[in-house]
DNA sequence: TCTGGGGTCCTGATGCTT
DNA sequence: TCTGAAGCATCAGGACCC
């Protein structure tokens, strides 16, 4: 097959019962057993099973203490975070051997623009088999799922139509056809309540979808009807973006037990406050707002915000900031679950002004900005970014989001 | 059977500015 | 000077994704 006649070529990889993989990796023992990767108590979901607890009925997001039920011989292993974030850069590193345009979705999956890629690794058959051995290779062993279609949304699809280890490819001309048949659950955005309104509306494949007039589906469903009709056509124009930036981060926690007063859970604000405060002056990056969450022991979510004057990643302005936004709660609760996040992000420090520099300077090449950048900060800030720079790939036409994206790779993986 | 943590995007209500 | 409409920003909640 060949990709000459594709406008696009878009690859998607993710990872197999990753978590659970990188587990049996690591511990022999593991191999061949059903897994469960989770927190060790009750109150808590899987966040992984393993391919071997499967048959039991049990999976991501499933309550703990029903996984357990279902499948009493599953060995719990709690979640190493730290160990998922370096497994899933070499992972990440290695889809950006076979593209400059890789786009990280989670630990675990990524698009890869491989339009015009043909002449490098030949066939879509061929892409995907490449990459497939590579990362089994750079891992040790893990396999990875991969689709490949000429929109992200068919690709992702693709992706999860054979796992694990499968290879799917729909040609973006019989990619209408293709999605016809399968059920609305495969929509991007059409979770239980909206699978639940298109069920009461006679809806229940891709092709019904397509089959309908699109004012019709918007009058019902607003914006999203739209959105679903035209993914009903294969229709995605979104670009594979290597250089998107958070948004928001935010650190939260079920307690161990419900708490009612106010005044008890100022601790664990204060905790969140600094979790996510650390984690913004780690990044070289400072917010506007600040947003506490609450979880009431009924499962409502209430949630509280304020723009700063001006942005911050000092510990405790986000913190004094929470705690006020804390007061204005007048549920009596008990509460299960506090959250604090802050959004607005933007860059601080030296990646900061290499950013403002570079967007600045004259078609934002690196020269013009490392003069700039001495002139007006001194030759330390130039030895900033040159150690920023030193962690990239060198490009003479280095543009802002490039900088920023690389700033901080191993965050960001 | 009893529901995590980290995110994104959308919607409707509300208030401010022009 | 007052009023109303339009546009925009912000807020809170909801739904969704991995």
């Amino acid at each position: 097959m060949t990709t000459r006649s594709w406008p696009r070529v878009i690859v998607h990889a993710d990872m197999d019962a990753f978590y659970a993989a990188v587990e049996q990796l690591d511990d022999p023992k593991l191999r061949g057993k059903p897994v469960l990767v989770g927190p060790p108590g009750q109150r808590g979901v899987v966040l992984t099973a393993s391919y071997e607890a499967r048959p039991a009925r049990v999976g991501s997001a499933m309550p703990m203490a029903i996984a357990r039920r279902r499948c009493p011989e599953a060995i719990v292993v709690p979640p190493r975070f730290d160990r998922y974030q370096e497994v899933s850069r070499i992972v990440m590193r290695t889809f950006a051997d076979f593209s400059p345009e890789v786009e990280p979705i989670s630990l675990d999956e990524a698009f890869l623009d491989m339009t015009g890629a043909e002449g490098i690794f030949g066939t879509p058959e061929a892409i995907g088999s490449k990459l497939k051995a590579a990362v089994q290779e750079a891992t040790g062993g893990l396999t990875v799922s991969v689709g490949i279609s000429g929109t992200k949304y068919v690709a992702k699809v693709a992706s999860g139509h054979v796992k694990p280890d499968g290879l799917t490819i729909v040609p973006p001309a019989l990619a209408k056809d293709w999605l016809a048949p399968q059920p609305v659950a495969v929509l991007w955005g059409a979770g239980p309540k909206t699978q639940a309104r298109l069920a009461a509306l006679g809806l229940e494949t891709v092709g019904d979808i397509a089959a309908l007039d699109p004012t019709g589906l918007e009058a019902k469903l607003g914006r999203t009807g739209r959105h679903f009709f035209e993914l009903s056509q294969a229709r995605d124009p979104r670009p594979v973006e290597s250089a998107r930036r958070a948004k928001s981060m935010s650190s939260e926690r079920t307690l161990a037990a419900d708490l009612s007063s106010v005044n008890e859970l100022r601790p664990y604000v204060r905790q969140a406050a600094d979790v996510v405060a650390r984690r913004l002056r780690d990044k070289s990056k400072a917010a506007s707002g600040v947003r506490i969450k609450l979880k009431t022991h009924d499962f409502r979510i209430l949630t509280r915000q304020r723009q700063l004057a001006e942005a911050t990643s000092a510990s405790e302005i986000v913190n004094a900031t929470a705690q006020s936004l804390l007061r204005e709660i007048d549920d009596p609760g008990p509460f299960r679950l506090i959250g604090v996040a802050v959004f607005g992000i933007q860059s601080s420090g030296a990646a900061g002004q290499l950013e403002l520099l570079a967007a600045r300077s004259e078609g934002g090449r690196l020269d013009a900005v490392l003069d700039a950048l001495h002139h007006r900060f001194g030759p330390r800030a130039v030895q900033r970014a040159s150690d920023l720079l030193s962690r990239t790939v060198f490009r003479e036409d280095v543009n802002l989001d490039y900088l920023e994206n690389d700033a901080s790779p191993d965050e960001d993986a």
